[in-house]
DNA sequence: CTTGAGATTTAACCCGTCAC
DNA sequence: GTGACGGGTTAAATCTCAAG
């Protein structure tokens, strides 16, 4: 049952893509479902009943065309107003870290990961990290996969030697978020599909008891991991941090992956 | 601050109608 | 023929949200 605040919501987030705010609207539980378009009649059913809207069978569908071995990647990074390393332009988001859960047909599952903080230019350890740990034929599966497509583009057009298989990584990159989106709503997202709000909905993993909890507090930790007068102990434990996050947040999308697809 | 997708809002345009 | 006024479609601009 509901691990949210009381019921029924009397501030209506935006949801599903649709922004219901702006318009006079401050009960969700006000609409008139019938008059609206499907997308937005189930979160209100969803929202009203405490029945979280759950369409297994086209989570399922779209979750097998993934072809196997699935590499399940999350990538942390650092973006500089002022840039901080040759041949990086201010805001350019550079990956620090990443995680990578690969999956196999079998069902087999290897961890794989990344983390710099020796305060150099990380982006050529990173791509041959990549390279490493992610198999060639692998699907790549994200969390709003643009911005991890967007990161591995990055990185192909700066080293030759890795661009044909890092854009290749790029083109292979599909999205766990459209996912969940369209077949997957509880109302204790009160109208978000981060996977921070998703997550709790479907499995009992938490960020709570985590030393990082989010990206913010990733790039934190990294910007105090890296300074010189970080003393070796507090490094240690600021990357002991960061490692279980990110990896954290892989291994949300595996199990997001599996409830999606799991009847009810 | 960044990028990309998707939804929404605004602007632009075409076309028929009607009064002059 | 011209100008004002719809109504309906379409394109472009704007907004939101996800990730960090």
């Amino acid at each position: 049952m509901p691990v949210g605040p009381e019921w029924p919501v009397t501030v209506l987030p935006n949801g599903g893509g649709k922004s219901w705010l702006g318009k006079g609207i401050t009960d969700l539980l006000e609409l008139d479902e019938a008059t609206l378009p499907e997308k937005h009649a189930r979160i209100v059913r969803a929202t009203r009943s405490g029945e979280p809207d759950h369409d297994v069978e086209g989570a399922r569908r779209a979750i097998e065309k993934w072809a196997y071995p699935r590499a399940w990647l999350d990538f942390e990074t650092i973006a500089f107003a002022v840039p901080r390393w040759i041949g990086t332009r201010p805001y350019q988001q550079v990956p620090f870290q990443f995680s990578v859960h690969v999956e196999e047909a079998d069902g087999a599952i290897t961890h794989h990961e990344f983390l710099s903080l020796n305060g150099a230019d990380p982006r050529r350890s990173c791509a041959e990290a990549l390279m490493a740990a992610i198999p060639v034929d692998a699907t790549v599966i994200a969390y709003n996969a643009p911005f991890e497509k967007g990161v591995l583009r990055e990185l192909s057009a700066l080293f030759p030697e890795m661009q044909d298989a890092l854009l290749d990584m790029a083109h292979r990159t599909v999205d766990l978020l459209p996912v969940t989106r369209n077949h997957w709503y509880h109302r204790d997202q009160r109208g978000s599909w981060s996977i921070k709000a998703v997550l709790p909905t479907m499995t009992s993993l938490d960020y709570s008891d985590l030393e990082v909890k989010d990206g913010t507090g990733a790039q934190e930790a990294y910007l105090e991991a890296i300074r010189p007068d970080t003393s070796d102990e507090r490094r240690t434990f600021l990357g002991d941090g960061l490692t279980k996050y990110c990896a954290q947040d892989t291994w949300a999308m595996v199990a997001m992956a599996r409830f999606l697809s799991a009847a009810a």
